[in-house]
Parts: structure tokens; sequence; C-alpha cells
DNA sequence: AATGAATGAGGATTCATTCAT
DNA sequence: GATGAATGAATCCTCATTCAT
């Protein structure tokens, strides 16, 4: 079957022309900002003629929405449902933040930059929320509630919580994204960072004497 | 002495015509995003011509600059030492919450394009730390520092925990701004927001027995 | 009343300048084509900078739309209904073409420009349509129906003859616009052209012996 | 002799190759307008690569040359010289129109698009003048001159009145192409269509009375 | 001080054409 | 010969800013 192998390879250079693109563009984004972009920039950065860029992504926008996409992806995946509820709640929600730190690590002005982007435009604010926000929620939301089902955790308002936690680790990188030299050194040290959040998020300011450090 | 109640008249009618246009300026912030609000449609907003606006800023930048300084002094506001170490912590949290709640009430949409802008601008970014972060931070850290010291709270590191507690409360702010139902309706009732929340950020994910919902 | 003078003088401005873009237009989409026209081009020619232009037309469509319409005015008022019947017909004909001819003289590289815009342009060929096509035909047609009113002219299928009358008129403007040298050179003794023109329109191809050459 | 035959062979191959793409273009052309019809679109009808032209045509222009010598060529072949000598002049000047509303019907789209692209580019225009307008002028002339020297036609200025018959025929024409329903009407009933003007170019505005309605 | 017309740099996008495979 | 990805010149339009009145 030698015309779908072709086809696999054609649709294989396609896809990494794309990502070589994409790449570039996320890289130029980074630095400049979004709208401060220009394409031929990114033509520029990725090596090739501006009109190249449009032989692979249908306009400035779909490249945005597509990197959008692919972070949103990222982020997903570190989210692990089924592996999560087989440690205790403390461990999971460390993991999931150093996972998370690792993933991010070095890329704070490019997610400032994206979110600048994302509270801007409402068709970019839609992919966030169905790629990211919604995803990561449910997850997060699921797992709360089974928890509470065994027992672990006391009744509470899931979503309400859910939306607490997540807020709060939003909270932490836009204070990064601005800059915030405190938090900055505080991310600098995973180990650190990742106890310190998850105590809070447990315990919240009045930590309980065995959480106490 | 004429010549200065001349002097103060000017000032002050150059500080009413900035006040106008800026107020105007944010009105169209609001509606359109920062940049695609043109200087034209600020114009026609505070009824004046398009060149006037010149007349009292510089550029359009100062213009932004400038709203994000208004918005500064009046998020500062908000935070009052004095008074607040006069109640009880818990208290003073919840006042801070309604009180905040109150001033940033409809203006959502403001404080999403704003912050998208700070994200995106180094400068306009500078401007948010020192007029609105930064002295945020250092009335709620020495607000924790005085409480330790009487004793009201267990020793902690201060600037981490501040953060913590700013970073939840701007992250709330960033899910509304972004849409989500959930933070939108819990927001939509002060008198279960600033319960919940204050709730959260003293008790964290575990509420003791006596917090219990 | 001042207030009204002020306002008329910049409405007036406005239209002089307006006219000034447009004639300026009108020059280079003769030399060039209308799609061959660059707005820099015609700025150029206006001796104006390039953004200037959209200041008085919305784009470089409505740039055209305005100059068919201009056209069409000058158009529709060579033919007149109400002088037209004072004479009889044949003096109305031979009127009628000695006006248009000096109308149009000097430009049919503009209207060959113009119509080959009007035929690929489903809404510049609506413009032409009402503003241009319509009034003449109407007033064409009226003007048959008075004269066989009156007795002057056989019964006839008015709408139909009407079409012949101005397509053949049509026709060869578009001789000329393509080239024509026989077409070209009738044209230019204007004497000669009316006579032969008026002629065939009333006799055809076999003329009677009293319109015999 | 074989080599001649591959070649033959060859040749043939390539002449079917480039009626092909000329018929694929015409259908794009016909449909959105020379200008607007892209190299990618005629090469998606023709069912090759876009590239696969340039195998075929210099550049588009030829495509464009090629498609009205085409078109010329098909009109040309309309007029008759030696079988329109059999019969007498009305029956001759019917039949063309017959002939020619049977050629033509259905392409007004394509003729009015391409006629906009004559009357904007001098060197289609050219093409025009010397594959169509040229032969089918020399031959209607030729034809009234023999009808002149048999007696059947009195004598004239053959040059002129070939143009004002050729002119009223491309006027209809024009007239359709801008959508007057009156005209598309008469066209559209081809016995009356070519009574009508037949009747028209014979005996103009006044007919006789043995030609009146 | 107010005006608003004029400015022109800047940028996304299109598409005919080329050429390596 | 066929392919189709790469090219990049070309162009319309926007809009913050200036400045003569």
């Amino acid at each position: 079957m030698p015309l779908p192998k072709i086809h696999d390879r054609r649709e294989r250079r396609i896809a990494r022309r794309r990502a070589d693109i994409l790449e570039a563009a996320m890289k130029v984004f980074a630095e400049k900002g979004i709208r401060q972009a220009t394409t031929k920039e990114i033509a520029e950065a990725a090596d090739i003629a501006e009109g190249t860029i449009y032989n692979y992504f249908a306009n400035k926008e779909e490249l945005v929405a597509e990197m959008l996409m692919y972070i949103g992806d990222v982020e997903s995946r570190i989210l692990d449902y089924v592996e999560g509820l087989k440690v205790d709640l403390r461990t999971f929600f460390h993991d999931y933040m150093l996972k998370r730190y690792r993933a991010l690590e070095g890329n704070h002005r490019l997610i400032a930059v994206v979110f600048s982007e994302v509270l801007n435009t409402p068709e970019l604010r839609d992919i966030y929320m169905q790629r990211t926000f919604m995803p990561g929620t449910k997850i997060m939301e699921d797992h709360l509630r089974t928890r509470i089902e065994r027992g672990e955790l006391p009744p509470m308002d899931v979503p309400t919580i859910t939306r607490l936690l997540i807020g709060t680790i939003l909270g932490l990188h836009l204070l990064i994204a601005t800059g915030d030299e405190v938090t900055t050194e505080l991310w600098a040290d995973p180990q650190k960072f990742t106890d310190v959040l998850t105590d809070f998020l447990f315990n919240g300011l009045t930590p309980r004497s065995d959480a106490a450090e």
C-alpha cells in the first residue's frame, strides 16, 4: 500500500512544517507580544518567506488560536485523573504543581502574552475555555467528588472550591507574569513552592499544628 | 494674590478636563478594548476634537497609564490598614472583599481589558506594580505582621502568604473576566462570595469542624 | 446666522476636496485602468497623502462608485425631455448625439475602463443601471410614447425599440473604446457622425430616397 | 517514418491538454471573472497541479489571450460569406442572428467577463480586434459590397454602415450583460428577437408600411 | 486652548510564478 | 512531464500624531 504511505509522509511533512512555524511564532510572540509581532518577523524566525505562513495557517489569528490549543493540550495533559486517585490528595496536588511547574518553566512571558490576548479576544477566550479551562475544571471536580465519596474530604461545594483552587494557581502565574519578585523566587524553588502552595490550598492562612512550618 | 488664584483655577480646569477625557477613554476602553479603541472614538465620547486629547495627554499610552494609576488609587484605598486592625482578621478580610466587590462591581470588562494591557506592555506592568500591587502588598504584609506580633496569627512566611492571598483574589477576577459561569454567579452573591472566599483563605480545602458548611 | 454659514463653508470645502480627489482618481483610472491604479498613484495625482483619500472616501471602491455616479449624472443631463419635445424627432436625436459627443469627447479611455469595471462588479453594475441606464431609458421611452401619441411615430414596441437605440449608441462607444479606426474617425467629425447615426436609427440599412446619401 | 508520428501524437496530446486547461479556465473565468479567478482555481477545475498550467501556457495572460482567440474563431465561423450570398439580405441577417444567438446562448456571463478584460487590457484589445472584430467586419463589408454591386442595396458608406450593424449587436450584448430585463427577455425569444432586430437594422425607427408591427 | 484635516509609516494578506523533486 | 510548496512583491487600509488656523 504505497499510496497511504505517501499520503502519510505528506501529512507528516505538513504537520512538521506547521509545528516549525508555530514554534517560531511562539518565540516571536513571547519576545514582542502577539500584536507587536509581525508576520514578517515570524517568517524570519521560521526562516521562510512571509507568504509561506499562509500555506499553513489561514491568517495570523489562526496561528494564535493554534498556539492556544497547543498550550491547552500541554496543560490538559498535566492533570491525570486516573493516576491522581492512586495517591493521597496532598501528594496529588504536590505532583500536579510540580508537573505544571516543569511544563511552564521559562515560558512565563509567553503565558502572559497569551493570556493578554485571551482576555482581549472573545474567540480566543472561547478556545481557552474549551481547551484548557473546562477540561482541567472537569478533572478537578471529578477528582474532588471521588475523594468526597471515599470520605477523604468533607462534603463541599465542589464547583466553587474548584474555582478557588484553579483561581489561586492562575493568580500566581499572573503575579509571576507581572514580574513580582517574591512569587518568582518562590516559583524558582519548585520543592518549596509546591510545599507552600499545597499547604495553603489545604489549610489556608491558619495552618494546623501538624502543617506548621 | 490674584495670580495664584488664576493659576489654581487654571490647574483645576486642566485637572477637570483630564478627568473628563480619562472617563470617556475608560468607557471606550471597556467597550472596545484598549488597542481597538481609537483616539477618534475617545474624542467623540468626550465630546471634544481628536487633537484636544493631545493637549492633556502626551499620547494614547499616557492615557492608558493614567487610567491604570487611577484604578490603582481606587484599589489602594480599599485596603485600610488602620481601620483593618480594629477588627478581627476574618472580619477584616470579609470587609475587604466586600469593599472590593463594590468598587469593582460592573467593571469586570474594564478590569479584563486593563489587565490584558498590563500583561502585554512592560511599561504598564511597572505602573501596575508600583501603583497597585506594591501598595496593596505592603499594607497586607504589615497587617499580617502586626497580627503575628499580637499573637493572633502563628509565625509564617508573610511575603509568600500575602502573594497567595492576593493571587487568589486576582485569579478569581480573571476567571470572571474569561467568562466562567460558576465564578460569575458566585460573585453575583456578595454575601456568599465573601463568606466562601474568606473561609477558603482561612482554612483552605479542609475546613475545620467549626467552619464546615 | 453665522453658524449655518460656517457649516456651509465646511461642506463646500469637503465637497471641493472630494471633487479634487475624484478628478485625480479619474485621471489615473483612465491612464492605468481601475484595478491597476493604486491608491498611492491617486494620492500623488491629487497631491495629497495616501491616507487623506480615506478621509473623503471609505475605500477605493467608493471612489469608483462615486465616479460612476458622476458620469451617470453627466450623461443623464444630456437627455432633455422637455426641450426635446419642442423639436422634431430627427433634430432631437441629432442634438442628443451632438451633446453626448461633446460631453464624452476625449474620455473614451475612461469610458472603456469604467465599463470594464461595471461589467465585472455587480455593485457597480447596479449603480450604472440606476443612475445612468434607467433614467436615460425612461426619458427615451416617454419621449417615444409622446411622439406616438402625437402621431409623429407609428405604434411600436417602445421598450424594445428604446433598447435598440440605446444599444446602438452604446455599441459605437465600445467600438471606439476598443480602438476601431473607422468608428473613431466617424466620431471625430461630429457633423457627419450625428448625421449618419441619426439616419441609421431612423431608416436603418435601406435609406429611403429622401435620406439617401 | 516513426518519428513524425510520435511527434504528431505528442503535438496532439499537447493540443488536447491545452484545450482541457483552456476549457477549465473558461469555466472558472465565467464564474468568477477573469481577475478574480486564481490559477489555483483553474488548476483545480482542470484537475491538474497549479504548476502544470505553466507547461502549456506562459502565464495567466496567455490563457486569457488564448480564450479570446478561441472565442474569436467561434464567432468568425458564424458569419459565412459564401452561404450568405445565396439567400436574400434579410434572410442572411436573420440566419446570422439566429446562429449567433445559438452560439452564445448561456454564455452571456463569459462574454461580459471577456469584454470587460478586453476593454481594460490593450494587449487583449488588439487580439480581439484582429481575431474577432476585423474578420467579422471584413466579411460583412464584402458581403454588403457584393450586394451593392448586384444592385440589391443602394450605394452606401459600407465601412460606416458595417460599424453601425456590428455596434448595434454588440450593444445589445452589453445590455444583457449589464442585466437589463427588457433586452434579456427579448433575447430569450430567438424568433422574436431576430425578427425585431433584423427589422430595426433594415428599416430603423420608422418602419415602412410593409414592415409595421 | 480647541480644532480636525492631513499625514504616512506600518502590516496583514494575496496570488502569479518558479523550480526542486 | 507533473507536481505543489515556496516565494515575495505588491497593495489597500488604519490610526496615532501633528500643526496650521
